[in-house]
Parts: structure tokens; C-alpha cells; sequence
DNA sequence: AATTAATGCGTGACAAGTCATATAATTTCT
DNA sequence: AGAAATTATATGACTTGTCACGCATTAATT
């Protein structure tokens, strides 16, 4: 038999090529080089993981924050910081207290050495920061969220309601 | 003592507000709302995963492919598949066959079944294809790519090539 | 005051992604 | 031909993310 499996390098070509504008498929494989970038800037920066990074930073910018609070800036599931956060405790770089006014909430501050931690970190991720200025104006970034703003609106829609969606002529 | 864990609100908002705008944190949450969009969707086109629904969609495009075709197409590493294939196969959606000109690889190829598995899934997921296209005009979905190709371009700069940049005035 | 409802958090289970390393098969180089 | 390098795939270990459910605490209702 003649190998039947014929691997047609041409449409496999153009399949890659027109998978390209693919939002969803480039959507995930931005997000997992950025993420990648990210974790490797932070073996730089004191070899704290991502959720770590971006918990030292918003307590050195806002202060005391409740769980909810940190999920609500990271537009993550607060589970992800039910978890990290007994390590930065452990490590020393946040403290954890039962909130007085409501008993349900755990207030973390920042320690010292926390701040310590932050200081390490931040300036390779400010650099990244910066160097990403450099490639994109002000008024492209704007234009950009605006675009992650309309897929956001997209992929936040309830499954039932985009099957339910009246067909367009 | 007066609960020296003062929570400051304003801050708090003024925090999620800003990061409003940093393109990373953004990509991280679209991509995870996008994903578990999909994951819904597929539960309703036949209970599959993203990656199997990814492979399905491939080989009936495409026709047989090897693993390394599949993980290019999907942008994603080949390990993911190595895991999904075995799977596919055990449930008869494809057949697997080690390539008579090159023993290294493997030529996936979907079966009767697995056509009807990505018949079952396709028309949801064009659905969805579909609902997109009504809220980006085609003109905009370029300009949208225009931008993810330079920030894919960005994130995928390796961690010493951004510490090393020049600063700018 | 007593129930009921809502909220904050912890935790188990899972999906999707990465890397590093190992092994087998093929190519290239001397 | 034989050795060395490359390539395709498999697999273990890890991170980031989700959801669902349970428990404790607080708020709302009757």
C-alpha cells in the first residue's frame, strides 16, 4: 500500500498561515510568551513567581488590601491568592491579619523585607514596562485596549447567549 | 491599637482603574474569559476539550498531519498533544501511524468517527466565529492583528534583550 | 430575635500551557 | 562506514488559571 497518510504540506502552510488571524489561537499564544518573558525577568528580579510580583506591586502602590481586593486588581479568581499568599507570609514579605470591622476579610501589608523584595523586582519589570513604551505611542495603546475592551466584551458573553444570537444576513 | 491596617478605597479603585491599561494583566484575563468561553461552548458541541476540539478542526481541514504539523498550526507546544492524541485515539476519533518515510514521526489522521465528533463541534464554534465577525468589521480585525503581531513581537524578545536595551530619553 | 441570604476565603479537582530531559530515528560530517 | 548532530516524540515537574463547594461571618428579612 502506497502510504495513504499523504501529508499535504501545502494546506498545512495555509492552515498556519490563515490561523493567523485567529484571534483566539493568537490570544493564547501572546499571553503564554508573555507570561514566559514575565517569569523569566523575575529569576532576575529575586525569583519570585508571577502572582508574588504582582501582589508586592499593588501592595507598595495602594497599601493594606483585602484577598478580594488583590483579585479585583489582578482580574484574577481570588483562589489564586488564597493560595500564594501563605508563601509570601512564609517568606516573611507580607503580613496577614484578621480585619476587625469585618471578620470575614484578611487584610496583608506589606513587611520590610517585602518592600525589600519589591525594590529587587521592580526595576527589570518597570524596564519592561518602558521598553514596551518605546514600541507602541500613547494613542496605539489606547487604541489597543480599546480593541482588548470589545473582545473582552466578546469572550465574557455567556456561552447561551452567543448560540442564541439571530444569524445575520 | 487603632487597626493601623487602614484600607484606603480610593487607592483600591484608582489601582484597578490604571491597570486598566496595562496590556499585560489585560491579555492574561481576556485569554482565561476566551478559554473557559470555549470550554462552555464545547461542552455543548460534545463534551471535548480545546485541544481536542483544535485537532479535529486541523485534520478535517487539512487532512493527515504529523505532531509537530498539529503543535505549528495550534501555536502551541507539541507536549500538549503528545498527551491529547493517545486520548483521542482511545475514544477512535483518529488513528495514529508511525510515517513510512521518516520513522520519527507520527501521521495522525481523523476517522469516520472523529468527523462525525468535529461535525457535532463545528457548527457551535462557527457560531461563535461568526458572532465575532459581527462586532469586529474586517478592516478592524487587521488592525486588531496588527497589533498582536507587535506584541507577540515584544513578549517573545528573550528576558536579556529587554534588561539590555537602551533607555531613551 | 431568629431565619435566611450574601460575602470572604480556603481547598480540591481540573485544563492548558511551559520547560527540561530522555530516547529513537534520521542526517550530516569526517 | 562510523561518529556526531539534529529532529520527532514522550514524559515528569511546574505555573497560572478556572470552577464548585464548604465554612464562617455579616447583612437582610420577617
Amino acid at each position: 500500500m502506497t502510504d495513504e497518510q499523504e501529508r499535504n504540506v501545502d494546506r498545512i502552510n495555509a492552515r498556519v498561515d490563515r490561523e493567523e488571524t485567529n484571534l483566539f489561537a493568537r490570544l493564547a499564544s501572546i499571553y503564554a510568551a508573555s507570561r514566559k518573558q514575565a517569569q523569566d525577568l523575575l529569576q532576575k528580579g529575586g525569583g519570585i513567581s508571577i502572582v508574588e510580583w504582582r501582589t508586592l506591586w499593588d501592595l507598595h502602590e495602594v497599601g493594606p488590601m483585602t484577598i478580594s481586593d488583590l483579585s479585583s486588581t489582578q482580574r484574577t479568581d481570588h483562589s489564586q491568592l488564597s493560595r500564594a499568599l501563605p508563601k509570601l507570609r512564609d517568606k516573611g514579605l507580607v503580613s496577614m491579619h484578621q480585619a476587625t470591622q469585618d471578620g470575614r476579610q484578611t487584610i496583608v501589608t506589606l513587611t520590610a523585607k517585602g518592600s525589600d523584595a519589591y525594590r529587587l523586582a521592580a526595576p527589570i519589570m518597570g524596564k519592561r514596562r518602558a521598553t514596551l513604551g518605546e514600541a507602541f505611542t500613547q494613542t496605539e495603546i489606547t487604541e489597543f485596549v480599546g480593541y482588548l475592551d470589545r473582545i473582552e466584551n466578546f469572550v465574557r458573553r455567556p456561552a447561551n447567549d452567543i448560540l442564541q444570537e439571530e444569524e445575520i444576513e
